[in-house]
DNA sequence: TAGATTGTTAATCGATTAACAATC
DNA sequence: TAGATTGTTAATCGATTAACAATC
């Protein structure tokens, strides 16, 4: 069973709703309590939450421990990913700071540059290593998963790097689209999209 | 005209293989090119390009640098937005250390925290102020939208602040789902959903 | 001309919303 | 019982893909 982007992207934000009531201890929780928070509609929530084989009362809802516990399960936050920060500027060293990753099941080992000076920086228990090493690291720790984060001209060479060492799945916070062979799969992070989606709606009323 | 959010997100996308062509001196790209890159349908990137009120010629294509500001002017790159950082934790520092976001429209004129150690402090031009005194600056300099980077347990308290201050955009950093009147618009922020969907992909082949 | 590409329509596919019987 | 909610089906809506005439 496959779940789509945006049934993902929902179900992360009812994770947020459900932490928040059982923090309040509110013990059951209906669609359209969900459906009111978020503005969608409740039989959305509801169809949602059949991908988490979880049932539901009549007249109350659905139990808050076991939903957000089905989410949990369902996207994966238990098996715990491994994953290499490449790029030690400002973004990379803020995402290695965002100790909040762990939480959804994303573990930061370290971090690469090849700038002599950042080398051997620590922050948050994770060290800066050269780059040159991250090969025998990525098979070391059996790391399939970077986050890309170096400047825009270097994006290409250090992907094509990335690839030969074995990496995966890379996570491109680099305005770049990168080129990689078709079993590499890649996510392009673009933090403006989401910013423009409501300040370019706007120009419809113009 | 209404743009949907995944036509948007394309369009950032061919933005930035746009930006790529330029720089190589490129001055014609096709459809199927774009369509290659992305690996997406090339009938959907005419499709998308037709938003742009852009025309493209037969056997050659489009214009890379016509094409490249239509999407800006679509986009609203020009008309740049003012906009504050809400709380100088790691992530507001590293956003408003990134410099990019002034090439997509988006103005990030200051830092407000409430932690005294932090005021005063000053990065990139940027310059930390006590959240006391945003309503003010608001007022002052014409500030519609707000990038919201404050800890969890803060984060309503601070949106409710905000909203009294004058604030129309947040921008939502933090994991919560935040309540505020029907005129106030929220893009909630959840970088981890972007991830999720590769790990949480792969479950299907369990 | 032959071939590549655009622009556009029609067909398909998937996601959202509406509706409602079943339940407690 | 009356009322709220679930689970699910049908209807609607929107997005993607396929197809192809027109163009150069």
């Amino acid at each position: 069973m496959n779940i789509s982007d945006k049934v993902i992207n929902r179900l992360t934000l009812y994770h947020c709703i459900l932490t928040d009531y059982l923090e309040k201890n509110i013990e059951y929780i209906s669609s359209p309590q969900i459906a009111n928070l978020l503005k969608i509609d409740d039989s959305q929530v509801r169809k949602d939450l059949k991908y988490l084989n979880n049932i539901g009362k009549c007249r109350v809802g659905y139990k808050v421990v076991e939903l957000r516990e089905s989410i949990e399960h369902t996207l994966g936050f238990q098996n715990t990913k491994n994953c290499f920060i490449v790029g030690a500027g400002n973004l990379g060293l803020a995402l290695a700071k965002y100790d909040d990753f762990l939480n959804y099941g994303l573990n930061i080992l370290a971090l690469f540059d090849n700038d002599p000076i950042k080398v051997d920086m620590s922050l948050n228990d994770k060290k800066v290593f050269h780059i040159g090493i991250l090969p025998d690291l990525v098979k070391k720790y059996n790391v399939e998963m970077a986050i890309l984060t170096v400047p825009k001209k270097y994006a290409q060479e250090v992907t094509d790097f990335l690839v030969d060492a074995g990496i995966k799945y890379i996570w491109n916070f680099t305005p770049c689209i990168l080129k990689a062979p078709d079993d590499i799969k890649i996510w392009n992070e673009n933090l403006m999209s989401g910013c423009l989606q409501f300040t370019a709606h706007n120009k419809k009323e113009e």
